[in-house]
DNA sequence: ACAACGTATCCGGAAATGCGGATACGTACA
DNA sequence: TGTACGTATCCGCATTTCCGGATACGTTGT
């Protein structure tokens, strides 16, 4: 019953592809800040409610989000917090990067004095 | 220059694609224990030479990976530690489910005494 | 200049993924 | 029971992604 090493990649990865587009980060980032239904996220991120409902149905079965009827409504939540830090990180990364990138470019455009 | 909203969230999405694939996951971890060339990455994964550059080309552009050329061969090496504890973070979470999840079928095939 | 080696790219085809309107399902309340 | 509301799924289509053998490119040493 426990899976095997490669079955623990493949689902290592699918856990990865949950947050590997665009509007399932914006998803995420969206519970983080409080668990949400289906219509509040549609109109939060201005997304047909379809669309909203296949990316929740994508994050259900990669385990990134929990979810809980309530009434019609059905409350999404993140399912552990460590997928924002992980989102985090890599965002830290790319922040970085693009600083840095448009640093260097300044100095090509309009090159300061230069510190001896 | 700096990239608006819309575009760090597709660049987000991008950096985190580069992660989305079995393979990729396999190499950067692979990276993370030491710089490596692509033929030792082939021998090492036992993927066809084919598939690991092109794997490598994704990591590239996505900016996960840095190279550098040393004669014939091309070394490659993980751009920054912190893709590595995002990996971790992420495989965390799943190894907690799964442990859990199995220590729960464990109790429904063989329950053991209740602790009052 | 040529052979050997390491790497990158090309190519054609299979499979997966995203989209969003239309539709079906489930629940609540009259 | 019927109507409204919230959500999930269906469907056809376009796009992307992955695969790996074949081939091209770049470097080294003779």
């Amino acid at each position: 019953m426990i899976p095997r090493r490669a079955e623990i990649a493949r689902m290592h990865a699918e856990l990865c592809s949950g947050i590997s587009d665009p509007n399932r980060i914006a998803i995420l980032y969206a519970l983080s800040e409080r668990p949400s239904n289906v219509t509040y996220l549609t109109t939060r991120l201005r997304l047909p409610q379809s669309t909203v409902s296949r990316h929740l149905r994508i994050l259900r079965n990669s385990g990134l989000v929990r979810f809980e009827r309530r009434g019609r409504e059905v409350i999404y939540e993140l399912s552990d917090e460590r997928i924002i830090q992980a989102l985090e990180l890599l965002r830290d990364v790319l922040n970085e990067r693009i600083s840095t990138h448009s640093r260097l470019l300044e100095q090509i455009s309009s090159p300061a004095k230069e510190a001896s």
